[in-house]
DNA sequence: TAGACTAATGAATACGATTGCAAATTTGCT
DNA sequence: AGCAAATTTGCAATCGTATTCATTAGTCTA
């Protein structure tokens, strides 16, 4: 079976020499608020369905310079709570008539422990790379999930007109909006929580160092920490990465006494841990440490982890940063807006009361 | 602080005016493969970088009829393959040249029981509608993940000369290329491993029927257990899903005598499946039960549950799709064609040997 | 240095739609 | 019916770039 060659497109033309109108006629047709009579209206969409023309959105894109079109860089799915964003943000989207063109951020291949300062510079200079890319293709917005944007690709953003969205990160200094969890809350309700549960020596495992999730989360951790007068009994990283964050735990296994508890960045990272602790090293979780982490993936609630976990509210998020997105774009809000939305800690079974 | 609002866009003849040359010097020294002195290229560019000049992708695409755009479909990304695979299609794609424009199909809310026939022409429909939309941004081609589109779709596709690849699913009937992995080859290898582990009351449980994945990986199965004349001692469907296949567990661990293993559809199923049989049931994998998923997904790895499973090469299965999808909008292969890349059976712990 | 050929350039057109404008038509009202 | 107002309609310009074609500049050989 042989497909049959490349085919001559339909145009709004064809269309309206079938139907015998003129070319304005079939556009208006196919086009929101614009007058047309019904029943010319009626012939041009009978012709357009007898030819199979649907209108192209590029040329319609070029001349009302709005593309519809809404750039979404990524840096990676592993961590599952990224993949639920994604699928909430692009079907949002959809729905508001906007479409989704993803773009993913080269990863940096520094797996753990190589120099991570060059390794940040490498991939912003790579991610400015790609956020100019987007803007090639006219998009009428940018949401950049867990990802930082160098000060000259912002202003340029800026330049151009397209309003950019920090989805799950935050910047301070550069004047970009940014919607995310309320994470030094969130670390404040771990370190509460612990105080409260009697832990007397807890432990941390941080994430990537760069990120503002792990910097707010660790900030209030260590507040709630200092208001109890609770000395923190040991720091890790992870780097917000399965491997990184199992080596963290061998480490911590082999402080002597051990830990009570141990608070990690992420759930990512957190189920490393708890898969460290129990089958490499033969503890019991929570019984010999517990342990808390970060996001409330649909994973933690399932009963081989069955996690304690403070939940980052994705739907309320992604509903909070396609509104703002599309406001910035309406051009009715033009304030940069920093949301932190709270989440709950969800408890569970890693985690001794 | 107030972002200034819609700019001007710099146009190429801006930049032509800036550099005094003509415009078309400025597209050509855009433009791969056209002549210009290195002397006039070197001005454009210069121009170019003080206005901040960036061609229109748009623009450009209108004229050469290629968009460079690649629309991928997908339905849902809570089975971690998707995400995985999305990621690896994403960055390669990318790094041809191609960009992903990512549509979700709207999920169907028959969440398990619901009458499936309805829901599934409901996605039909609402799938078909959502490959038009595609069209109409001029895509180069089309990658559909998990999904069938209905043949008079593939018509459509076809007669504007678009590319449709199936990612993970195959069809007959209609004339699409298609890349999977072996799911009957999987499916075999998996039943006669439980064979010679000396199994003799295999269960059985489905994932989505009209799943293409889903008939091949059970009629491979059932082909080894026949060729070994071991009757399949118990059959459940789980759908796909989390919840369907922890109701299927539920099902089968209140037989007697208990099946010795059971083959799930695939492994998010089997996480379910495992969660229950141990945390509700109190039974122990592998000891009453052997459990064998397939995907192979990065969780199955990992010691909570380390399931033993047919791995599905993704790397390869990606790598095959856009070299066939390339392959299609270049012109050079026009053929139908089906591809199905095998993948071994990972031993891990939740199979008794 | 002249001649032959190649490479570089600019003017003009096309891609497929939207939209302002003016003419043509329909509608509404007395 | 007759006129004003509102609605349709078609023409033509436009969006930002690629590309053909004719022309000019440049290179090489003899």
């Amino acid at each position: 079976m042989v497909r049959s060659r490349a085919k001559e497109r339909i145009t709004s033309l064809d269309v309206a020499r079938r139907a015998g109108v003129s070319q304005s006629a079939v556009s208006r047709t196919f086009t929101e608020n614009s007058s047309v009579s019904t029943k010319t209206a009626e012939k041009v969409r009978q012709a357009a369905i007898e030819l199979g023309y649907r209108p192209n959105i590029l040329a319609r894109s070029l001349i009302t310079g709005k593309s519809n079109i809404i750039g979404v860089l990524v840096s990676y799915l592993d961590n599952f709570f990224y993949p639920d964003a994604l699928e909430k943000l692009s079907n949002l989207l959809q729905s508001e008539g906007y479409h989704v063109l993803i773009f993913m951020a080269a990863q940096t291949q520094t797996a753990s422990n190589e120099c991570l300062q060059s390794g940040i510079s490498d991939s912003a200079a790579s991610i400015d790379k790609i956020v100019s890319e987007i803007l090639d293709y006219q998009v009428d917005g940018i949401i950049l999930a867990s990802i930082l944007l160098s000060s000259t690709l912002a202003d340029q953003c800026q330049a151009a007109g397209v309003p950019v969205i920090l989805f799950n990160r935050s910047q301070t200094g550069d004047y970009i909006s940014s919607v995310t969890s309320d994470n030094f809350a969130g670390g404040i309700k771990v370190g509460e929580h612990l105080v409260q549960t009697g832990h007397k020596r807890p432990a941390y495992i941080a994430g990537l160092l760069a990120a503002s999730t792990q910097r707010d989360r660790e900030a209030g951790f260590m507040t709630a920490l200092v208001a109890a007068e609770l000395p923190l009994y040991w720091r890790g990283e992870g780097h917000y990465d399965y491997d990184g964050a199992a080596n963290a735990a061998r480490a911590l296994a082999a402080l002597d006494p051990l830990p009570d508890a141990v608070f990690v960045a992420n759930d990512h990272m957190a189920f490393a841990v708890m898969d460290v602790l129990r089958y490499e090293c033969g503890l019991s979780v929570p019984g010999d440490i517990s342990v808390i982490g970060y996001d409330d993936v649909p994973v933690a609630g399932w009963p081989a982890y069955n996690l304690t976990t403070v939940r980052q509210p994705a739907d309320e998020m992604v509903a909070e940063t396609v509104s703002l997105l599309l406001k910035q774009i309406g051009g009715e809000e033009s304030e940069i807006v920093r949301k932190a939305i709270d989440g709950p800690l969800i408890l569970r079974g890693s985690c001794r009361r």
